[in-house]
DNA sequence: TCCATTGAATGGGTGATCCATTTAATAATT
DNA sequence: AATTATTAAATGGATCACCCATTCAATGGA
């Protein structure tokens, strides 16, 4: 530190440490015994190697969250790397949630909690790219919240239920008060109460990635037809007293009927129901 | 086009459309009706609105896998930004598999099919931050499977289930030849096929995050201890037969006690199961 | 016809410079 | 003495002007 070496003086050889390695062969056989393939390669480029090194430390233990990386000017030195191409790479590593970059004074590049809507993303990029499609995702949820509910029929505490009873109550209220695009936040919740109260963060990641998109077909649905799912909270209400009796079966079977006639709601004038409405974003509430 | 306009002109008005937007307030009411919040903010960077703008040009359909984007340059100018910063965002959307970029003349940005690895990285940066355990993460997992067996038993295909023998022959080779390593490789493509046997490539996606980070365990433990799962592909064979004739229940009951004996091998000696020695990378196969 | 050469376009990377924000230290004011 | 402005430094945000390495189509010679 403080042996910042006179500004302005170009040392550091060009192409430094991290630049120019040599090009390593993929020798991956695993399956089919044998026969070596020679293609991958792909020229390792340094903000990879960046972003995988600060990874590394990661996955070590070295660096936790709360921790603070060297300021932008100084770790780029560290790695004999231009400020731009350090940039790059903390740019990626801040989407991915890894790092959160503050300014100012005290400011710098902080290693975060994990944030867990990033798989949100990666869901919604998957569909805008077609690479899954709603009726894979639709399908998926079903059978997740299936799972979900018996987890949570074995697991939910206390204060997960009472968090669903006040779900519910905020579901009435918006009702009455005929605010139809709060309820659809507000069921977006419940599921996110109902995927938590599995006590598996894992478990309530997946949900919640698959629930969200669902939610923005719901809303745009909601938002454009006025339509509404009648006797919601009532529903609620049922399935939440089969889930504090800890009856899998009965709850399952009204969760599963629920989404039902959701599905059949959503698939009434299909034409509508673009992905692209969905997906284009600019919704309250939806955007991170 | 062609329209380039002397070079060296410092012609845009430094700072240009995308940058100095006013700051929109966020009037999220959800849930708790009424009570506006007025948090957020977050300051809007030029890099996040470009590949905002580019998600949306792809949520819409404009933009289609196999597309190219204009050089990076032209981009840049078009958009009103410099190069770099055009690039950190280009440097994340490849990060989020959404781009790919190729140099050389007839190379560009080029709109990527979606790779549903990406989820993987979530899960392993979710583990290394310390968001989810490993212990959420193998229960999540056994749920999961059990989930894929019912879904398997109901969809897999001719094609898919001779997948499953092929690999299963495959294991058998390497067990005979003492090839531990590669064996672990073929359970982990043994896990890869069984959750594209479901049809849904949802649920294949979350399969094959879950069991990515799984298989870096077994990889450690194999690697370091040398111990090997007994009778495995007899096992394997088992359970494809069951799964062949479509007894969910019996292949469901197959593959959890064999789930449970794997578990119970690594949980053997936990000290050297760290979680660094897992996720610290660099084992063949393994790397994207 | 075929193969070597060349040159332009493109992504990869660098270094210098400026701006805006944030915070702590300092000075001015009450 | 306490409070409030002011100032200065550090940091991320962004720009500009280059240079390099790779790729591939066009060109030209054998």
């Amino acid at each position: 530190m403080s042996t910042k070496s006179s500004p302005r003086a170009p040392q550091r050889s060009r192409t430094a440490s991290l630049n120019r390695r040599e090009r390593a062969i993929d020798h991956r056989a695993a399956g089919s015994a044998a026969a070596p393939t020679f293609k991958p390669i792909h020229t390792r480029r340094t903000f990879e190697e960046i972003c995988e090194r600060i990874r590394e430390q990661l996955a070590l233990g070295v660096l936790k969250p709360g921790d603070k990386l060297p300021a932008e000017r100084e770790l780029a030195q560290q790695l004999g790397v231009s400020r731009n191409v350090l940039r790059e790479a903390l740019r990626s590593l801040e989407m991915a949630g890894v790092l959160r970059l503050q300014k100012g004074v005290k400011g710098g590049a902080f290693i975060q909690q994990g944030d867990t809507r990033r798989m949100n993303e990666v869901m919604r990029d998957m569909l805008s790219l077609g690479t899954i499609s709603v009726r894979e995702l639709s399908e998926a949820r079903v059978h997740v919240l299936d799972l979900v509910v018996q987890l949570a029929c074995a697991n939910a505490r206390r204060a997960d239920l009472d968090a669903l009873e006040a779900n519910i109550e905020r579901t009435e209220l918006a009702t009455r008060e005929g605010r139809l695009l709060d309820r659809v936040e507000c069921s977006r919740e419940f599921y996110k109460l109902l995927a938590a109260s599995t006590g598996n963060k894992v478990i309530a990641m997946i949900v919640d990635s698959v629930t969200e998109i669902h939610m923005r077909f719901v809303y745009a649905k909601v938002a454009s037809s006025g339509v509404a799912m009648a006797r919601l909270a009532e529903k609620r209400r049922q399935f939440l007293a089969a889930l504090s009796e800890r009856n899998v079966a009965l709850a399952s079977r009204l969760l599963r009927s629920h989404l039902e006639s959701v599905q059949r709601m959503l698939e009434q004038d299909p034409g509508a129901m673009s992905l692209h409405v969905a997906l284009a974003d600019v919704q309250p509430g939806l955007r991170r």
